[in-house]
DNA sequence: CCAATTGTTATTTA
DNA sequence: ATAAATAACAATTG
């Protein structure tokens, strides 16, 4: 599930521990969402320090400890962070549990395409330094755009915005919502994107961002009760799953295809060959 | 039983 | 050699 704005809903979430000792750390270590990692390093690093702050960025989350303890979360495509009562009694998938006096944080996870990262040191993790430059940062310029859909030119388009390398947060249903707007057939080779329509593609990049995270994240008010209550009705988001499902621009049935390897939908109308 | 799912990565193909 | 396509990972749901 977990996009750009999705992870930074889940990460608001467990700032509610900032500035606590975390008492005890309880894993199930042999799951698959460990892999690469310590599950009992993780543990023993982390039982006593006191949670400081975190961040998020593209599709992963820092948290940061005292005594130089770093903390990774990665969603998958399943994951959530739940905040639960201190004396919560864990469920099958709930792979890392910290417990705070008044809280218990808890990373959940069933499929476990997701994963715990886990680093000691004075600085940020290299997992966490080398990610891209964010959307809405000033390097992802029209021009590195451009660039860099000249390099991918005959992928299409659709597959391209899924690379994390140059669009990190992005995935499926942002993809799709940001090719809807810029009334861009998502089968289009990336190669084949012209000038101006670049230009409206970065725009759009910026704007599906920037409009996610306030509206999903509640970034600049309050922490929404739940993921995508406040998603607008404008939004390609809330049709492309309907049954029946129409483009909320002109009504025109939206039509679904697997492009770039992942389930994609589009309007034929609003986004012509 | 079959196919589907908002992600990433290793492997194969072009 | 590089880029694109495909398979695999795992659990659950329809």
């Amino acid at each position: 599930m977990p996009e750009l704005a999705e992870v930074e809903f889940y990460r608001r979430r467990w700032s509610v521990g900032h500035g606590d000792c975390v008492r005890a750390v309880e894993t199930h270590p042999g799951k698959r969402v460990f892999r690469g990692t310590d599950a009992g390093r993780i543990a023993r690093g982390l039982a006593g320090a006191v949670l400081l702050d975190s961040a998020a960025a593209a599709k992963q989350m820092l948290f940061r400890f005292d005594g130089g303890r770093w903390l990774g979360i990665h969603l998958g495509m399943s994951g959530e962070l739940r905040v639960e009562p201190a004396d919560y009694v864990a469920r099958p998938h709930d792979h890392l549990r910290l417990r705070q006096d008044a809280r218990t944080l808890v990373f959940t996870d069933p499929r476990m395409f997701g994963g715990v990262l886990y680093h000691e040191g004075g600085n940020p993790p290299d997992w966490w330094t080398r990610l891209a430059p964010p959307i809405l940062s000033a390097p992802f310029t029209p021009a590195a755009l451009a660039a860099f859909l000249r390099r991918r030119a005959r992928a299409p388009i659709k597959a391209v915005l899924l690379m994390q390398e140059r669009f990190p947060g992005v995935g499926n249903w942002m993809a799709d919502e940001i090719l809807w707007r810029a009334r861009l057939d998502p089968r289009r080779r990336a190669g084949k994107v012209g000038p101006a329509e670049v230009r409206t593609l970065w725009r759009q990049c910026r704007l599906v961002c920037r409009g996610a995270l306030r509206h999903n994240a509640g970034v600049g008010g309050p922490l929404p009760e739940e993921l995508n209550e406040d998603m607008p009705a404008s939004w390609l988001f809330h049709h492309r799953w309907e049954r029946g499902g129409r483009c909320p621009r002109c009504r025109s049935g939206l039509r679904h295809a697997a492009v770039g390897g992942r389930t994609t939908c589009w309007c034929p109308r609003c986004q012509p060959r």
